[in-house]
DNA sequence: GCCTAGGTCCCGTTG
DNA sequence: CAACGGGGCCTAGGC
């Protein structure tokens, strides 16, 4: 049977290596130690020896964390392999094949080492863009009056609209924001509008979100778009204190 | 003096709550135990009762990791305040003030914490879309005989141009892609050069980038807009194996 | 496999 | 402070 963890204090680079090698699809494997590490693949990159706690997932992602910030200094995404080589340092690669990337993990000293038997849990999210999508669908008339919609997600050249309908005045084209709309969300409005009028098609244009920046606002009115003000809906049960 | 960690076997939750309360600065902190999380604030989410990996660091960040993937299932960014109750769940409630959002913490039982002396490092990236303006700046050849750049992050009421610059013909506007370049790449141009006809000039854009994808080529054509191809630099004493 | 678009995006930077 | 845009973005979903 598994246990919930193990812990090692100290490991030699041996213990690391097999552990590395052998437990990695078991659990989640914490090393805290000094490292230095070089990037190579779409982009490249040098973090200098400092210490710093090292997570390896069982799905084969890898992430090197700093003691700032949420984001990992260095990492490595899913179906990631890690080979282990002893000697002066530890050296860790890991790789990935497309795109061909490596990540080098140089280690003088392991502080220590964790085994830990993570799960995944069920996991539910609330206040997405789909919702906000899903609403309009079931009640149109939080855009107009007489607004039916036609298609979610329909496909152009240039890419998906998120709610393609119609009004007494022809196609009526929604984009979608769960957050304030910016300049972005604007130009790839306009980017739908003016398929469907490459195409022939009598065709209006709406950004749908809780809120708009003024320069986007002023930008829409440019190419005469239109705002409809529209929030996500949040789960009412869980509360802020 | 501090110890580089410590390691805390199946701690009691008041043994945690000290630990929060008065180390988070000093250490990065890691507990792993079950734990249901409720997050409210832009979004809000629930994740049910499971074995997961938190960890706390000094500048107020916040990851909660199961065994898959890079992103945490849940997180706060830095600068959030900890608060710890006590009772037959150990309550830790994770607050930010801007925008206003609270990650809630529920675990039955903690089967280890641990304390990390962390660093921050030197860390230098190699490959960023600013180096590929600034070798543009230096070699404008680059782009045609006869460009000359004007000012880089030109300001207009409707975004940053990434190089703003004239050639024979009138002006050009430069958006710089580091990866391949998509519609939205596109799109970010077209508004720019949109502004600068509005205003009566006469001006030219293009993407630059190490490739661009067939449909946002298609839609560069339909507005009338160019590409010219170029790589990134990356660190060459950085090798892949 | 390519490619589009969302994200509690995060994050730095600038007005 | 608001807000724009980059990112080794990551990740899901379509074709």
């Amino acid at each position: 049977m598994m246990e919930k963890y193990k812990f090692f204090d100290l490991p030699e680079f041996s213990t690391v290596k097999d552990i590395l090698e052998n437990e990695r699809k078991n659990y989640v494997i914490t090393l805290f130690g000094l490292c230095k590490i070089l990037y190579a693949g779409r982009a490249s990159s040098i973090a200098t020896y400092s210490s710093r706690l090292i997570t390896f997932k069982p799905d084969g992602s890898v992430l090197v964390h700093s003691n700032k910030k949420l984001k990992p200094v260095n990492w490595q995404p899913s179906s990631s392999e890690v080979k282990v080589e002893l000697g002066d340092e530890l050296k860790i690669y890991v790789e990935r094949k497309r795109p061909k990337e490596v990540l080098e993990i140089l280690m003088p000293i392991v502080y220590y080492l964790s085994l830990s038997k993570v799960d995944e849990g069920e996991f539910h999210l609330f206040g997405s863009e789909s919702e906000m999508v899903e609403e309009v669908v079931k009640n149109p008339e939080l855009i107009s009056r007489d607004f039916i919609p036609l298609e979610r997600e329909y496909q152009t050249p240039f890419g998906k609209i998120d709610l393609l309908g119609v009004t007494s005045t022809g196609y009526l084209v929604l984009e979608f924001k769960r957050a304030q709309a910016g300049l972005e969300a604007v130009s790839q409005l306009k980017r739908y509008v003016d398929y469907l009028s490459w195409k022939g098609e009598k065709v209006r244009g709406g950004i749908v979100a809780p809120s708009i920046s003024k320069s986007a606002l002023k930008l829409l009115k440019k190419y005469e778009l239109e705002y409809f003000q529209l929030s996500p809906r949040l789960l009412s049960t869980i509360r802020l204190k």
